[in-house]
Order: structure tokens, then C-alpha cells, then sequence
DNA sequence: CTAATGACAAACT
DNA sequence: CAGTTTGCCATTA
């Protein structure tokens, strides 16, 4: 991997990562909400590119971090791209046409939740 | 160092 | 209200 993780950016990587983890079943957070949480919120690209990085730990659930609006941008940075929505609904979401339903209510919000 | 890209988000038309 | 454009921040070329 051509990712350079430096010291310093290791620490935002690991942050997603953690956060990404303690999502809990069934639910589902914003790449803006998790990159506030860090206190980087004009970062939520970052947050994007550390997933990239994330995907290779399987540990890291990723498929449940998807944009503000519950889309599945990134389903096409997993193995298979359906594997993200396959995964989703196994934890009992609900996702149509690229797009979490309900995503208001399944939200997971690491600024009150987490906090 | 400048320019271009991107798993986003907010603002504007 | 929906589609388009700009802004942010970090990484790569």
C-alpha cells in the first residue's frame, strides 16, 4: 500500500477506525459525524480516505460509515460492491437502490452516543 | 511548490 | 425542492 501513514496521521486513522468499530448493530453513521466527533469536521473527506485504509482491516466495519445523505458511495471501494449493501441489510437495515432507508433513525451519532 | 483528486458537506441557483 | 457549484483538508503526481 502506497499509503504513507506517518506518525501524525496514524492517530486520525486509528480515531476512525475506533469509532468505526464502536458502531453498534444495526446502525449507521456520516463520515461529517465521525470527522466532527474528531474534531475535524471540515475533514469529512479524510475520514473517507481513512476508510479507504480501513477496508483492508476486516475488523473495521465500514460499510456502516456512509455519507450524510445514507448513500453507499463507497460500496465500490469493497471487495464486491454489493458485499456493503449485503452486509447492511444483514444487520438488519434496510437499503434500496444504493441508499439507507430510515437512515434518520438508524443514525449513530459518536457526539451523544459515544460520548 | 502548484495542480489535481476524492468513501463529503454546505451553499447557491 | 432539486440539481449544480464551491469549499475543506489531506494525499499524490
Amino acid at each position: 500500500m502506497v499509503v504513507s501513514l506517518n506518525d501524525k496521521n496514524k492517530d486520525f486513522f486509528q480515531m476512525v477506525f475506533e469509532v468505526a468499530k464502536l458502531i453498534p448493530k444495526g446502525r449507521a453513521t456520516s463520515y461529517g459525524a465521525i470527522a466532527t466527533y474528531l474534531g475535524a469536521k471540515r475533514s469529512s473527506r479524510m475520514v473517507g480516505w481513512a476508510m479507504n485504509s480501513a477496508h483492508l482491516d476486516k475488523n473495521i466495519p465500514a460499510h456502516r460509515v456512509v455519507n450524510r445523505n445514507g448513500m453507499l458511495t463507497g460500496k465500490m471501494h469493497f471487495a464486491t460492491p454489493s458485499e456493503m449493501q449485503e452486509l447492511l441489510e444483514k444487520e438488519g437495515l434496510i437499503v434500496e437502490n444504493d441508499t439507507i432507508q430510515n437512515f434518520k433513525t438508524i443514525f449513530w451519532n459518536p457526539s451523544e452516543e459515544l460520548l
